[in-house]
RNA sequence: GGGCGCUUAGCUCAGUUGGCUAGAGCACCAGCUCGACACGCUGGGGGUCACAGGUUCGAAUCCUGUAGCGCCCA
C-alpha cells in the first residue's frame, strides 16, 4: 500500500524533500560518455551585481522545460549554470558601498584591496544566485557551474585575445567614448540612458576679425567653446555663405578657427544656423572633424575637471567652469542671452552621473571580417531565431560593422595582456627566444605592444628595459561572448567541448541580443569554427500592470523567493510558462502583500519610486509600507513584500492535480492489476486514452517548437476538463462496481502516468512527488502503461502513445453527450430545479447521432440526474418541455408541474427569433452565386445541411411554442 | 529619423496556412458542504476583435492608411 495523501498539495515540503533527493542521487549530472544524442545548454549567466528577479525566473523556467523534456527523450543532457562578474556593475556597487560606509574611494583602498572586496560580494552574491535557481527547481549540472572570471574563462579569453591580436584584429585607437566621471571609465553605449533634465541654451557670437562681422551661435555647453575648432554653416546658407573659409576668434582661448560648410551637421533652420564644432566632445562634432581634417582639442581631465589647455579655467569642476565661461563671455560682449530648456541627456547606467563624451585611448575589435561571418551564419539557418523576426534585431546590428571597444578603466576584471616597452623588437627576439605564445607590433608613437599567453616579467629579461602591462580590464561581454565554448571547456579539447559543442538552444530576452548572442556566434565561429548554438529562443520581458519594466528603485519588482514562498515553485513556474507567448512584452500586475494579513494590495503608480510612505490595508485596517528601494528599515512600519494573484493559476492547478491523483490511488486496491488499457472496453475510456495521446502529441510539437505557453495550455486543458471534470465523474460509478473496478484502474493508472511524465518539465516537485506515489502504490506498471517506471521521474520516459489510441469517433460521441448534459445541467439552474429531482429527457435527431449517443445515456443519469425517454427521428415531444438547439440535435426536457409555461414561452420565441435570424444569414449566403460557386464544396454541403436541419428545428420550436401557448393560458 | 512589435470581455492573455455562432484564467452574479479537490463543483452575464478604407463568396486573421502604446538602433 501507499502513505495516505495529504487532502492538498505542500509545495514547501515537495521542495525540501525532491530537490535534496536530486541533489543526492546526482540526477542532472551528465556524463559525456553516454551515447545517446547530446543536448546541451548554457544559461546566459546572470551578473552577480544584485539577486535574480521575475525576468530571471521566465529565463531560468523555459531552460529548465526543455532541459527537463529533453532528458526524458533520453537524450544526453547538460545544462551549464554560472554566473557573470558584470564589470562595471559590481564595481560600481561595490564602490558605492565602500563610500557609503567608509567614505573611501577605489583609490584611496588601491586595487588590491577593492579586489578583495569585490571577490567578497561575488561569493555572496554568486551564492544566493545559485539557490534562487535551485529553489525553482532548476536541474542545472551544479557540478559543472561557472563563473567568467574563474580560471577556465580566464584561459579562454586570454587565448582569444592573443590570437585576435595576432590575426590583426585587435587594435588601439584614439575614440570618443562615453564617460562617466565619477567612476572614471568608459561605458558602452547600452550602459548608458537618456533622461530629459532641465537645461540652457546660451547664445554667442564670435568675431570675425578679417570683415569685422560677427558670427553668432548657440550651445548648451558653453565650457566647451575651450575646445572649439571651427564653426560650421551650411554650405547653401546665403545669411552665411560669404563667410565660409574666413577665420572667426575663440575669445576665450584666444584662437583663430575656420568657418566651414557641412551640410550633414548643419541645420540652417536650427537657431542660428551656426553650429561650434568640438570634436573631441561631441559625437556629431566628431564625425564633422574627420570629413572636414580638423583637430582634436580635448579639454577634460577623467574625474570631469578641465585640463591645462584651458588656460585660467584649468582645474574647474566642468560646470562651474560652464558658468564662467559664460560671464567670462558677457565681460567681453559676446554673450547674447540664454534660454531655458529641456535637455535629452545621457547619463551613466552605473553612477547616474551625466555622460561626458571624451576623446580616448582605448582597445578595439575590428568587426569588417567577424561580422561578416556572423551574418551568414543567420542569413545560411545554421543559426535559428524563434520567433524569427528577432533575427533582424541581430543582422542590422551586425551589418553596421561598428568596431567593439573591448577596454574598461576598471580593476574587477580580465587585465588586458598588453604590455608596452621601449625596447626593439631585435631585443625582443633575443629576450623571448624560444616562447611560442608571444607577439608584439610597432605602437603608434614609439615603443612596442607585446601581447603574450604567459604574464610576462616586470623588465624585458636579460635588460634593464621596464615591460609595463595596460592598466585597463576587458569588458564583460568580451568573456560572456566566449561562454558557450570556454564553459565546455575550450581551449582545450576537452570530452565536454567534443560532446557537447555547439550547444542546442541558447534562451534570452530580446535586449540582449546585440550584446551576447551576435558576440556569441562571433567568438564561436572565430575560436572554434562552429555557431555556438542551433537555435535562439526569445522570450517575452515581464512587465508591471502599468506596462513599466519591473525593478527594485520602482518599488514594482517581484522576488521569485517570495512567490515561492507564497505560492510554490511550481506555481511559479507555471505562471512563467503560461505567459511565454510569442509576445513582446507581458504584462503582469504587482501588488503589495500587506505583512499583517497577507492581502494583497495592487500597486499604484504614486506608490512607485517611494512617494506613498504608508498604506493602509483595505482588510486588517493596519498600515505598512508599500515595497521600494528603502535603504533603511522603517521600525514602526513593516515594509511589504510583493506579490500577484497570477500566481494562483499554478497554485489552484498544482493542487487540482494533487487531488485527481489522491483520488485515483485511492481507489487503486493493493493488488497489482496488470489489465491493459487498450483496447479499452467503454467509450469513455477509449476517450480519455485518445484524449491522452492527443494531448500528448500535442505538447510534444508545442515543446520541439518552443511554445511554452501552448504546451501547458494544452496539460491544463487536459488535466483539468477532460480527466478531472468529465472522466473521472463518468468513472465514478464504475469504481464502486467491484466487477467494472480493474479495467477502470487500468485506465486510471495509464492516465495518471501519462500526466505526470507532461507535467513534469513544468512542474518537477509536484510530478515528483506523484512519481513517488504511484511508484510506492504501483512500481510494476509498466505492463499497464507500456512506458518504463523509473526510480524518479526526473529519468522517466517522455510518453508517446500509439495512434490507434486517437479515436476522433468516439471523441465526437462524447462530445455529443458533453453538451447533452450541460444542456440539461442549465435548464435545472434557470429553474432553480433541484438536482435530487429527476428529469426527464427526449432527443430528436437523425439516425447517425441517436447511435452516436445512444450507448452513453447512462452518463445523462450519473452526470445531470436526467432519464433519456426517447432519441430518433421520431419522438414525441413532451407537451411542457424546454427546448434546446444543440447543433443537429433538439433537446426536450420535460418541466410539467416544475416551471411556470410563460417564462418559458418568452425563452422560446428569443431562441426561434435567434434561429431565424441564423438561418437567414446563411440562406443569404447559399442565395450567393459566388459562395457556392468559389468555396470549397465540403463548405457549401455543411452549410446547406445546416439550412435543413435548422428549418426542421424551426419548425419543433414553433410547435413547442403552441403547446407553451396553450399551457400559460390555462 | 530608421527598424520591429502591440491594440480582442473589467484585468491578464489565447486565437498556427482567411471558414468564428470569437475562447481561457481571474474578477463579477446565482446555486451547491453530493466521500478527490472551497486552491473546489454547477451554471450565467459580459466583446462593433483600436479606427477608416481595400482585397475576397467570406476578414479578429491579408493589404493600405490613421490614432495610441512599447521596444531596439541612430
Amino acid at each position: 500500500m501507499f502513505a495516505e495523501m495529504a487532502k492538498a498539495y505542500d509545495p514547501k515540503a515537495a521542495q525540501e524533500a525532491w530537490s535534496t533527493y536530486w541533489e543526492k542521487e546526482k540526477l542532472f549530472h551528465a556524463n559525456p560518455a553516454g551515447l545517446t544524442p547530446a543536448f546541451s545548454v548554457v544559461i546566459p549567466p546572470p551578473n552577480i551585481t544584485g539577486a535574480l528577479h521575475l525576468g530571471h525566473a521566465l529565463n531560468a523556467t523555459l531552460q529548465d522545460i526543455l532541459v527537463r523534456y529533453h532528458r526524458m527523450k533520453g537524450e544526453n543532457t547538460v545544462w551549464v549554470p554560472g554566473t557573470d562578474h558584470a564589470g562595471i556593475a559590481t564595481q560600481a556597487v561595490v564602490e558605492r558601498r565602500i563610500r557609503e560606509d567608509d567614505g573611501k574611494s577605489r583609490r584611496d583602498l588601491g586595487r588590491e584591496k577593492l579586489l578583495e572586496r569585490i571577490w567578497g560580494w561575488k561569493d555572496q552574491y554568486e551564492k544566493r544566485i545559485l539557490g534562487q535557481l535551485a529553489e525553482m527547481g532548476t536541474s542545472c549540472d551544479w557540478t559543472r557551474t561557472r563563473f567568467t572570471l574563474d580560471e577556465g574563462c580566464a584561459l579562454a579569453v586570454r587565448t582569444t585575445f592573443f590570437s585576435m591580436f595576432r590575426d590583426g584584429l585587435i587594435y588601439k585607437g584614439k575614440r570618443l567614448v562615453n564617460w562617466d566621471t565619477q567612476l572614471q571609465t568608459s561605458v558602452a553605449d547600452d550602459e548608458t540612458f537618456v533622461e530629459t533634465v532641465k537645461g540652457g541654451f546660451w547664445t554667442f557670437k564670435y568675431p570675425i576679425p578679417e570683415t569685422g562681422e560677427f558670427i553668432r551661435f548657440s550651445t548648451t555647453r558653453p565650457e566647451t567653446m575651450l575646445g572649439d575648432v571651427a564653426i560650421a554653416v551650411h554650405p547653401s546658407d546665403d545669411r552665411y555663405k560669404h563667410l565660409i573659409g574666413k577665420m572667426a576668434l575663440v575669445p576665450l582661448a584666444k584662437r583663430l578657427i575656420p568657418i566651414i560648410g557641412d551640410a550633414l551637421l548643419v541645420k540652417p533652420e536650427f537657431g542660428t544656423g551656426a553650429v561650434k564644432v568640438t570634436p573631441a566632445h561631441d559625437r556629431n562634432d566628431w564625425a564633422s572633424g574627420n570629413r572636414n581634417q580638423l583637430p582634436l582639442i580635448n579639454i577634460l581631465n577623467p574625474d570631469g575637471t578641465l585640463n591645462e589647455s584651458c588656460g585660467p579655467f584649468a582645474g574647474l569642476d566642468r560646470f562651474i567652469a560652464r558658468e564662467k565661461c559664460v560671464e567670462e563671455m558677457a565681460n567681453l560682449g559676446f554673450f547674447e542671452g540664454k534660454a531655458e530648456r529641456e535637455i535629452e541627456l545621457s547619463h551613466s547606467d552605473r553612477s547616474k552621473s551625466p555622460i561626458e563624451p571624451l576623446l580616448s585611448d582605448q582597445w578595439f575589435v575590428s568587426m569588417a571580417d567577424l561580422g561578416e561571418k556572423a551574418i551568414d551564419a543567420v542569413r545560411d539557418g545554421r543559426v535559428k531565431f524563434t520567433p524569427d523576426r528577432y533575427a533582424n534585431s541581430y543582422l542590422d546590428w551586425l551589418s553596421e560593422k561598428r568596431d567593439w571597444c573591448i577596454s574598461r578603466q576598471l580593476w574587477w576584471g580580465h587585465r588586458i595582456p598588453i604590455w608596452y616597452t621601449q625596447a626593439t623588437s631585435g631585443q625582443l627576439e633575443i629576450a623571448f627566444k624560444g616562447w611560442e605564445n608571444i607577439h608584439w607590433r610597432e605602437r603608434e608613437g614609439g615603443g612596442l605592444l607585446v601581447c603574450s599567453m604567459e604574464d610576462l616579467p616586470a623588465k624585458v629579461p636579460g635588460t634593464n628595459i621596464p615591460l609595463v602591462q595596460d592598466e585597463d580590464v576587458l569588458d564583460t561581454w568580451f568573456s560572456s561572448a566566449l561562454w558557450p565554448h570556454s564553459t565546455l571547456g575550450w581551449p582545450n579539447k576537452t570530452e565536454d567541448f567534443e560532446r557537447y559543442y555547439p550547444t542546442n538552444v541558447l534562451i534570452t530576452s530580446r535586449d540582449i541580443i546585440t550584446l551576447w548572442v551576435a558576440r556569441m556566434v562571433l567568438t564561436g565561429l572565430y575560436n572554434t569554427g562552429v555557431i555556438p548554438f542551433h537555435q535562439v529562443y526569445i522570450h517575452p520581458k515581464i512587465l508591471d500592470g502599468f506596462g513599466e519594466t519591473m525593478s527594485k528603485s520602482k518599488g514594482n519588482g517581484i522576488d521569485p523567493l517570495d512567490i515561492i514562498s507564497r505560492y510554490g515553485a511550481d506555481a511559479l513556474r507555471y505562471q512563467m510558462a503560461h505567459l511565454a507567448t510569442e509576445t513582446q512584452d507581458a504584462r503582469m500586475p504587482v501588488s503589495n502583500v500587506c505583512p499583517h494579513c497577507q492581502t494583497l494590495i495592487p500597486v499604484k503608480t504614486e506608490h512607485m519610486y517611494m512617494r506613498t510612505k504608508k498604506i493602509t490595508c483595505s482588510v486588517c485596517k493596519k498600515p505598512f509600507r508599500p515595497g521600494g528601494p528603502w535603504i533603511n528599515e522603517d521600525p514602526d512600519l513593516i515594509t511589504a513584500k510583493q506579490g500577484s494573484d497570477r500566481f494562483e493559476l499554478g497554485r489552484n492547478f498544482a493542487n487540482k492535480v494533487w487531488n485527481a491523483a489522491r483520488f485515483v490511488l485511492m481507489n487503486l486496491d493493493s493488488q497489482n492489476q496488470s489489465l491493459a488499457p487498450f483496447p479499452p472496453s467503454t467509450p469513455e475510456d477509449s476517450w480519455i486514452l485518445s484524449r491522452l495521446a492527443l494531448t500528448t502529441e500535442k505538447a510534444t510539437e508545442s515543446l520541439e517548437e518552443f511554445r511554452f505557453s501552448e504546451y501547458v495550455r494544452l496539460i491544463y486543458e487536459f488535466a483539468w476538463s477532460d480527466f478531472c471534470d468529465w472522466y473521472l465523474e463518468m468513472a465514478k460509478p464504475r469504481i464502486k462496481d467491484a466487477i467494472a473496478l480493474p479495467r477502470v484502474q487500468g485506465i486510471l493508472i495509464t492516465v495518471l502516468d501519462g500526466l505526470v511524465r507532461l507535467i513534469h518539465p513544468v512542474m518537477p516537485f509536484l510530478a515528483e512527488s506523484l512519481w513517488q506515489a504511484l511508484n510506492s502504490a504501483l512500481p510494476t506498471r509498466a505492463g499497464i502503461t507500456g512506458l518504463m517506471v523509473t526510480t524518479s521521474v526526473v529519468k522517466a520516459q517522455w510518453p508517446s502513445y500509439s495512434k490507434t489510441w486517437i479515436n476522433l469517433g468516439v471523441e465526437r460521441s462524447i462530445a455529443r453527450i458533453q453538451s447533452i448534459i450541460r444542456a440539461v445541467r442549465e435548464v435545472r439552474n434557470r429553474y432553480q430545479i433541484d438536482n435530487r429531482t429527476p428529469l426527464s429527457v427526449v432527443i430528436r435527431c437523425g439516425l447517425d447521432a441517436s447511435v452516436e449517443v445512444t450507448d452513453l445515456s447512462t452518463f445523462l443519469t450519473d452526470l445531470a440526474g436526467a432519464q433519456m425517454e426517447g432519441l430518433g427521428p421520431k419522438v414525441v415531444k413532451p407537451a411542457c418541455a424546454a427546448s434546446i438547439m444543440l447543433g443537429d440535435m433538439e433537446l426536450f426536457i420535460n418541466l410539467q408541474g416544475l416551471i411556470d409555461p410563460q417564462v418559458e414561452l418568452v425563452r422560446t420565441e428569443k431562441a426561434i427569433q435567434e434561429k431565424q435570424k441564423q438561418v437567414a444569414t446563411l440562406q443569404t449566403r447559399l442565395a450567393n452565386a459566388d459562395f457556392v460557386g468559389k468555396a470549397p464544396k465540403e463548405l457549401v454541403e455543411t452549410q446547406k445541411q445546416q439550412v435543413v436541419d435548422w428549418q426542421a428545428q424551426l419548425i419543433s420550436l414553433e410547435e413547442v411554442r403552441q403547446s407553451l401557448i396553450l399551457l400559460a393560458g390555462k
